[in-house]
DNA sequence: CCCATCTGATACGCGGACGTTTCAGATGGG
DNA sequence: CCCATCTGAAACGTCCGCGTATCAGATGGG
């Protein structure tokens, strides 16, 4: 049953992949505009265009639409810090600036995702994707970029407290509180960086 | 109207003063069994064997609730810290300690503080006054404490990042994600601010 | 041309939480 | 002793969001 049939010249699958972009876009828009918590099923639905027939179409549920969108978001900035070091150097600080800037400048250039990034902690589905991206990035910025011993808890502790400190402060220049341009952002982040690893563990 | 009258010998202020006290206990007992999301005016009434009543005679509404109890917790915290400073030197290194310990010790103390503000950003009054006492708690560490510039943009950014990273690693280390002692905890933060003052602004 | 499918809108039932109100019974003052 | 006040429990009305179901009209295949 339900045998796939074209519309207005689209195939089904067309029509479906569309709407549900329509509505992961839509979805990022009302975050961007509204917050976290005005992101529910009926607004989105009618951001897009659509009614919740559609969105169930393309989604179990609201927590699935959400981890769908977060997941997307921190691929985007895996990717980015993972362009950006592609062609770097050794060294220490050329890796820590380039990481910083990838960051600060994908969440400068897309507020929405800045906003949705922000505010996760107010959905226990986006919540448990951020924490565990925060580890993640606590590694690879301790190790990948700075090159220290992650299997150390002190390390551990202090790319936690790095990038934990991170995203206030990125939270706090994007709402405009702190006043200093990108570059000057990117230098300072990159400082503290460099002077947070633990001499102690070097490799 | 409403000629206060005692009842089982207490006077009615007592008895209104002592329900809203323990509607607070209740609220903090709910929140760190089963979180903030979880602490509903019914909930609290039912954990604090009171009535709704009971409620509205103590609190306009829900947020009027949160708001007492997490300036209540952020006031502990300044007290705690400036008591823990008050007998203290003026060696940077001894009061970035003394306030790194005195944090660790409020939250390690009562884990239901500690989860009332790692939780805050779920709740939109919670997260106000949380955002408000990391600025001031910026400025204090950065000023009081190691003794640089407040006013310097860039020394607001370390400080932020100062705060808003220890937050992060209080919330791990508590939850037990990071292996290491109390002890070592507060040498890793006091390292770490240490580390983060700008050399430039020095004064 | 006819009928199955697709679309868009709307209605529905459910549960959760809020804040208000009602009521019977306990208690204390005059 | 009587009656006003206090207590504890429960009921109520409202709103909001979820996820499902219904239905008339548009569209395309055979």
């Amino acid at each position: 049953m339900a045998t796939a049939r074209p519309y207005r010249g689209v195939s089904a699958d067309d029509r479906k992949a569309s709407r549900r972009e329509a509505l992961v876009a839509a979805t990022l828009d009302v975050v961007g505009r509204d917050g976290v918590a005005a992101a529910t099923v009926e607004t989105v639905c009618a951001e897009a265009g659509l009614t919740k027939r559609y969105f169930y179409e393309s989604f179990a549920d609201r927590d699935a639409l959400f981890e769908a969108l977060i997941d997307a978001m921190l691929d985007g900035v895996r990717e980015r810090i993972g362009a950006a070091l592609a062609g770097a150097g050794d060294s220490a600080e050329e890796r820590t600036r380039l990481t910083a800037d990838a960051l600060v400048s994908f969440f400068d250039a897309d507020r929405r995702q800045a906003r949705l990034y922000i505010e996760a902690p107010v959905h226990p589905a986006l919540n448990a994707r951020r924490e565990a991206s925060m580890t993640g990035f606590a590694d690879l910025i301790m190790g990948d970029v700075l090159g220290v011993d992650t299997a150390d808890a002190r390390v551990q502790l202090a790319g936690l407290l790095v990038v934990g400190g991170t995203t206030e402060v990125l939270s706090r220049w994007l709402a405009g509180e702190i006043d200093l341009t990108h570059d000057e952002v990117v230098d300072e982040i990159t400082r503290i960086g460099l002077a947070v690893v633990p001499t102690t563990v070097e490799t």
